[in-house]
DNA sequence: AACTGTATCAACACCGTGTCGAGAGGGTCA
DNA sequence: TGACCCTCTCGACACGGTGTTGATACAGTT
């Protein structure tokens, strides 16, 4: 479920420069203080200076080890992102085979369930979005992928006959797809209107179904 | 079309407190200065000196007629979503009596267009959200809004027994509310994955037809 | 012992926000 | 006329955040 996030130690790019010596201890510590602070406030009120003091260190020695507060976020986003490609692919392949509804269900499910689990990660990122590019780039690989394995998986069952033909597979599967980031993100932050976190997976499978079966119970 | 937005002639309570002096061209040209500048940049690259300069005041003097940046950006989506609020009434209105495609079609079409002559002001409302309340709340209303009127409409259509049974009512629209909401603003953006500005309406109809019918031709 | 790279931070320059206090100019009323 | 008040204006300030610079300490080499 979460066994990506260590095949490039820490040479993404983002944090510091190669090397490997004792200071990986800071900059773990800078990540965890930041997501600690992210599970009580939003990103717009963490400082760097915040991150600085939550690792033990002075600001300027912050910005030896990132260099700056989105870098930090960015890096713990990577994470997250990484996690759920892994859960997509699985989910989607299950789908794939028979039984449209529980397949379904359990694809949407485990989806919604690893950006649950890191709720105030997928937060974050939809607000650094706003501001920053390379969030906003990273976000759209995230729905990219999404979109295409759909669009794929509803080509695929209009190929067997299993669903009707009509809007194009990929337009359908952008709607339906930013559907649910919309609705889960309501749901996270509670936000009203929004659906309970209960009723969310169940909303969003009959519309999944209706929308590509044309009937919430198909065969 | 757009006749709201002066019954209050400016005592919102967002700009300047009561009195009607000369000034007044000051706080339209704070005003127009920023939905100018949110036509080139977004909001967060926009200052309070930008704005005042573009009204041809100094700093200090933006502060004699709005207490923020925040509360000016306020001032503007309150227009909007006053005009927006005409739109909703009437295109619901017009639903209710037979013909759901083409109803549901007018209704959406209505709204779509509505924050689309607007956008850069819509996207700006999107972006405050993040950071201020008084935007969240007053985005929350809207949601409701149209949130309300939807599930009245959906239950009113399973009671004259043309549209099935399902999730419940409030549910099914909060869902749908929010996926228009999320697919207008990618479409709006042109981040990707979106969908093509003139196939949204086409997309988000036949889903809202499944999930509120069962299928794309209803009687 | 001199050298090199890692790690640290005080002090600084910079920018954006919001406030304070000192006016300038117009209207009004004694 | 002049005293008064209200609207409107802005220079100068205090504050808080960001990112940089330069000095320094410390740990291995060699």
């Amino acid at each position: 479920m979460a066994t990506a996030a260590k095949a490039t130690p820490a040479a993404n790019g983002r944090g510091r420069r190669g090397v490997r010596t004792s200071g990986d201890d800071r900059e773990r510590a800078i990540l965890d203080t930041a997501e600690g602070l992210l599970e009580e406030r939003p990103l717009s009120e963490i400082s760097v200076d915040d991150l600085a003091k939550g690792a033990g260190i002075s600001r300027p020695t912050f910005y030896f080890y990132f260099p700056s507060k989105d870098a930090v976020v960015l890096t713990i986003i990577d994470r997250l992102v990484a996690a759920t490609a892994d859960s997509r692919e699985e989910a989607l392949k299950m789908l794939a085979a028979g039984e449209p509804r529980a397949g379904l269900r359990q694809a949407l499910e485990d989806l919604y369930g690893a950006f649950r689990s890191r709720r105030a990660v997928s937060l974050a990122a939809a607000e650094l979005r706003m501001t920053n590019p390379e969030a906003r780039e990273l976000w759209s690989q995230v729905m990219e992928g999404w979109v295409a394995d759909t669009a794929a998986v509803i080509e695929a069952e209009r190929a067997r006959g299993a669903a009707p033909d009509g809007q194009p597979a990929r337009d359908l599967a952008i709607a339906l797809v930013q559907m649910n980031e919309r609705v889960q993100y309501a749901a996270f932050t509670g936000e009203s209107p929004s659906l309970d976190e209960d009723r969310v997976l169940d909303v969003l499978v009959d519309i999944w179904l209706r929308a590509i079966y044309g009937t919430a119970e198909p065969s």
